[in-house]
RNA sequence: GGCGGCAUAGCCAAGUGGUAAGGCACGGGUCUGCAAAACCCUUAUCCCCCGGUUCGAAUCCGGGUGCCGCCUCCA
């Protein structure tokens, strides 16, 4: 069957094929670095992960690449405010992104190329477009003319006519038709700028992104990817500028995820309720924020509070004991007894959360799945005897569904001090000797600091809080 | 005005023709010295509303209601 996903270009579902056997290239938009990530940033950044990820589990090399937008309004407003340098802030908010989507275990592309960097690419692009009758020069500025290419709208599905009549033209602007884009914006007075054939400037918004995907990744790429609000205006730019100069077509699949919401609006700055990343995982841990974007579909909305981390976070945490649970019993367990009902079992889980996320990488199936071997395991640990090899089975594939999606499945072992240890010990033996009151003083004492024990028929076990 | 999305239990969330996954929370039970964890049971006769198609629809079609987004920088 194969992978299947939904692209916006033909509003369904289609049945994945790179261009090139098991070889993929993927362009995802990244960020303009004016000031840190929000959670809404961090949606895009954590699901095409996801979709890279599982594209890798399913055999694909991946050549991923994003950008960051280091030079652009936002970016020079908030030099001006903050009385910084241009250059200085973007590096700034770019080492900040690392960080950030770092703790929620995206990796980093295999290119994050930077508009200052791409500046002689975008200059002869610009070049080549106006040569070839789509754009052109206006007082120092440069536009794409959008009439002059057929198919324009294409991705938005929406017809220039429509377009036209909800377009706003701003008092003094220099295009001819209020749809047309900048390629190429004249400098202001004392602004950073780049020498160029028409005039000191910089690079309108899309044309980095046309640039860059010709740059490093070819004419014609198979997945590129963003958020759900680029797909108008901006990627139906890239598209006009790319298919107008390739003559090719930009993408194969486009990929739109949902928006984060907070009570159900859109997050913004304007609304004063945007959540940055970096405030946010000083309260709630960065991987039960990945698991909670996760654990809905990526198209879908996606409403953000507190009180849903919370919730994720015990949800993640019934697995994270049941892997714990697990390794515990492995230790103590035989080896013997490799096939079997339970062994069979566990392999159909394993297939259907292929299954699953093979269907438009539906996570939150994917993790229900996950959900339901995590239930297995746990009636397969009722048993008086269990099998080592058993026991690995579960924690193998367990392991190996978290890894696909990247979620924390299981806590890092950690040695007591020889305090706590001897604490351990003593409650034991008061246990025996049926001096409850002591045991109970000591495990009242372990969980201050955060230690929780549970007596299980095996022993007493420790896990933190 | 144009384009698009969403509406499923207390909350979150899958499911696009075959008779309602999964998680959180709640209640009852088992286990336990007591807990914790886990397991078992219970929890939507029903999927925003009204029509229609069908042997059969949350799922398809028509109409309506509500909410959200894009069309201006935005993930």
């Amino acid at each position: 069957m194969g992978i299947r996903l939904y692209n916006t270009l033909t509003r369904r579902k289609e049945t994945f094929q790179p261009l090139s056997g098991r070889e993929v290239k993927m362009y995802v938009c990244g960020p303009t670095v004016y000031n840190y990530i929000h959670i809404g940033n961090a949606r895009p950044a954590i699901v095409f992960d996801m979709v890279r990820k599982y594209l890798e589990y399913r055999g694909y090399n991946v050549f991923y690449v994003s950008n960051f937008t280091d030079v652009d309004d936002k970016i020079i407003n908030a030099a001006k405010e903050l009385g910084e340098e241009v250059p200085v802030l973007a590096e700034r908010f770019i080492q900040a992104y690392f960080e950030d989507t770092g703790a929620l275990r995206v990796e980093a592309a295999d290119l994050h190329p930077r508009v200052t960097e791409t500046m002689p690419e975008i200059i002869s692009f610009i070049e080549a477009l106006i040569d070839k009758g789509y754009a052109y020069e206006a007082e120092g500025d440069v536009y794409f003319s959008t009439q002059s290419f057929e198919d324009y709208g294409k991705l938005s599905s929406q017809s220039i006519h429509d377009l036209q009549l909800g377009a706003r033209i701003e008092v003094g602007e220099k295009k001819k038709n209020a749809l047309d884009f900048a390629l190429w914006k004249a400098a202001k007075e004392g602004e950073i700028a780049w020498k160029s054939p028409w005039g000191y400037g910089r690079p309108g918004w899309h044309i980095e992104c046309s640039a860059m995907v010709k740059k490093y990744l070819g004419d014609t790429i198979d997945i590129h990817a963003g958020g759900q609000d680029l797909a108008f205006p901006h990627h139906e730019n890239e598209i006009a500028q790319s298919e107008a100069l390739n003559e090719q077509k930009m993408a194969n699949y486009w990929m739109h995820n949902g928006y984060i919401q907070i009570d159900n609006e859109k997050m913004s700055k304007s609304l004063g309720n945007f959540v940055l990343v970096h405030d946010i995982i000083q309260k709630h841990s960065p991987e039960v924020i990945r698991f909670f974007m996760l654990q809905s579909h990526y198209r879908s909305p996606l409403n953000f509070s507190e009180e849903l981390l919370d919730s994720a976070k015990n949800s993640l945490e019934r697995i994270q004991t049941t892997v714990n649970n697990l390794k515990h019993r492995h230790k103590e367990s035989a080896g013997f007894g490799k096939a079997g009902q339970w062994a069979e079992a566990v392999q159909q889980h394993k297939h259907t959360f292929i299954q699953e996320m093979d269907d438009d990488f539906n996570s939150a199936n994917g993790i229900s799945v996950l959900f339901d071997l995590v239930k297995l395991a746990n009636r397969y640990l009722q048993e008086n005897h269990t099998s080592k090899d058993i026991l690995q089975a579960f924690l193998d594939t367990i392991r190996e569904i978290g890894k696909a999606l990247d979620i924390k499945v299981e806590t890092a072992e950690e040695i007591l001090d020889e305090e706590i240890e001897g604490l351990i010990e003593e409650r034991v033996e008061a246990r025996k000797n049926r001096n409850f009151a002591r045991a109970d003083e000591i495990r009242d004492h372990l969980k201050e600091q955060g230690i929780i024990l549970e007596d299980t028929p095996q022993g007493t076990r420790w896990k933190r809080e």
